[in-house]
DNA sequence: CTGAAAGCGCTTACAG
DNA sequence: CTGAAAGCGCTTACAG
């Protein structure tokens, strides 16, 4: 048998430090939690005596058992962490949302809405409340395994009965295609991003059914530009199309090689982009084939992130605020702002890919 | 008074299904948790009739209190969340942890180093573990406030008595700066992250003092390069050296810019850049004044960043495979490899920027 | 295979 | 200003 002395120093607790001190676990809880209800003297008392004996102040988890609220807002991403991490986008909401927590006392737990369900059960329970980003069809099933009453903000998707922050996605895109058209195009293309019900990452044929939620983003940009197309005299239904599943270079570049590597004649003078990632990756590609932005080739965006702002040329897009919308959500969760439906305006950045 | 049928329906508790299915609170308990210590039939009933009455599982934040074990683990990073997340290499370190966890149905926790201490207190004892990224003397006290025996792993920073995990700094820095110097520059330099004690976002003159801490990765690729020049007949001494307070385009771009525009004969031909993003901010730059990559000036930077990879000219750098770090960091955490001093090796990879 | 009971570490009315 | 006590919702030996 082990003695005494080498028993495992138990972490101490709130009742012991009481103990120790003689006081109540009330005066405790009270020095570190609501400094009005003791005297200072006490409570540097108890706190110095705290530190001594290596206590950090109460345990978050009890606490949370016992007030109900953990100081933790989860943010329920689309798709895998891996991908959300190293997308522009996706990070500056992550950024927006961070910064509002920071100031308020909270901290971000990262879901991925991928798995979370399965892999860590139950762990979601912990948030007080949820953003979610993104959420497509097959994902949007999660919302029902959420913890009921906990308040959600839904951010870029539309789920019923929830408040959302959103962009003018439409009018936006509308704007943008109605710059690039003011200059005719001879074969005018769009490359959509996971528009498709059944993934396709290449040329959209008649096979392929649009997703059918009719509130996408997706989906609304491309109202944008078939108004546009429309406006101008240009039939949307006869302008090709090439959808990309996933927003990453190695996704983007083979479907991109496919087009560029079109015949002269067949090859598109304007590509209108549903993000900076698609047309950044159409760009690098373009120059590596000799093929000169914008006298060959015109190519829009639509995100206004830095990459494409910092290089030459630099790329036409649409900016939206995404730090701010992460702000927003974050905002709303927190109770700092009404839940309602909000939308975020853009703004049309004229680079050189379009002039 | 209102009547009962309008109180707000209380959220449901394992008692609460416990009492109205007639069989105990471990009964429910081991549906969820242990399947093999209850029949498979009152498994069944017990689940179908928790989702008719909208239970969704044990409350997380209960759980956690009663087993010790919240399956949460905290990356606590040096830098602001805002910084971080739009840091190519934080990034993907993040993304080799969330990958591990996710596997292991853990969740990730983001804290802020710069001020998790007194802005969310306490709720960092929530973890069952941290991961403490590149943490720089100002912010290492965090250390000490962190909850005892809760298991910490460094990367990039080497607190006494913890299990690192690190990569071959000085060895990748001198083999860098020796492919580099094959060619002898007339005019070499370098440009550091973070070298000086005191902020320095410019040239590093005699008045700046280095970190004293011997063991900061940015100590280690200087004595790298250091130990190249000397090598190769050149005085360390003599190399001016510009240092960078943050690793983004707007904090470099002044430097950078100081740099480019000396005069064609004080100009260096030569920069060894301790990141990517450096590298690439004065290529874009050198791009806009018409300098010839590499012909009038050579570039090398470090990390191996994608932005780095998808643009000609392609950067000469060393790539870190920060993904892999992610991933053992967060095995080390949870248990699943040794905590030891780990040293993962680089790769050097030679593209245009410094042929 | 099932159930009764203790207790994880705290916070919060409440009485003094 | 301080203290005694209840209870947040669960899990887990343990006895049956």
């Amino acid at each position: 048998m082990e003695t005494n002395v080498t028993l495992p120093p138990r972490r101490i607790t709130l009742k012991d430090l009481a103990a120790e001190l003689g006081v109540s676990t009330a005066s405790i809880s009270n020095a570190f939690n609501r400094p009005d209800q003791l005297s200072p003297k006490l409570r540097e008392r108890i706190l110095s005596e705290a530190r001594r004996l290596g206590y950090s102040g109460p345990d978050a988890k009890a606490r949370s058992l016992r007030t109900g609220r953990s100081r933790i807002i989860a943010v329920v991403l689309a798709e895998s962490l891996t991908y959300s991490l190293n997308d522009a986008v996706a990070s500056e909401l992550l950024t927006g949302i961070a910064e509002v927590l920071d100031v308020h006392g909270h901290t971000l737990l990262l879901l991925s809405g991928r798995q979370h369900i399965s892999q860590a059960p139950g762990s979601s329970s912990m948030a007080d409340g949820f953003i979610a980003y993104g959420l497509m069809p097959p994902s949007l099933m999660l919302l029902a395994d959420l913890p009921a009453q906990h308040p959600l903000v839904a951010v870029d998707f539309t789920p019923e009965g929830y408040p959302t922050v959103h962009i003018d996605n439409e009018p936006a895109s509308y704007a943008i295609a109605c710059h690039a058209l003011k200059t005719l195009p001879q074969r005018p293309a769009v490359v959509t991003l996971r528009l498709t019900k059944e993934p396709c990452n290449g040329r959209i044929t008649d096979e392929y059914e649009p997703l059918p939620a009719e509130r996408t983003i997706t989906r609304s940009r491309l109202a944008g530009f078939q108004r546009a197309f429309s406006e101008h005299g240009i039939d949307p239904a006869q302008v090709p199309m090439w959808n990309i599943e996933e927003n990453t270079y190695e996704v983007c570049a083979p479907v991109l090689e496919e087009i560029l590597d079109l015949p002269d004649d067949q090859r598109p003078d304007l590509l209108l982009c549903m993000s900076d990632r698609i047309a950044l990756t159409a760009l690098t590609l373009a120059e590596q084939r000799g093929l000169r932005i914008p006298e060959d080739l015109r190519l829009t965006g639509f995100d206004g992130i830095a990459e494409g702002q910092y290089r030459a040329p630099r790329l036409t897009t649409v900016r939206q605020d995404s730090v701010e919308k992460g702000r927003l959500a974050a905002r709303m969760i927190l109770g700092l702002a009404p839940r309602e439906a909000k939308v975020l305006t853009t703004e049309l950045l004229i680079g050189e890919s379009c002039p």
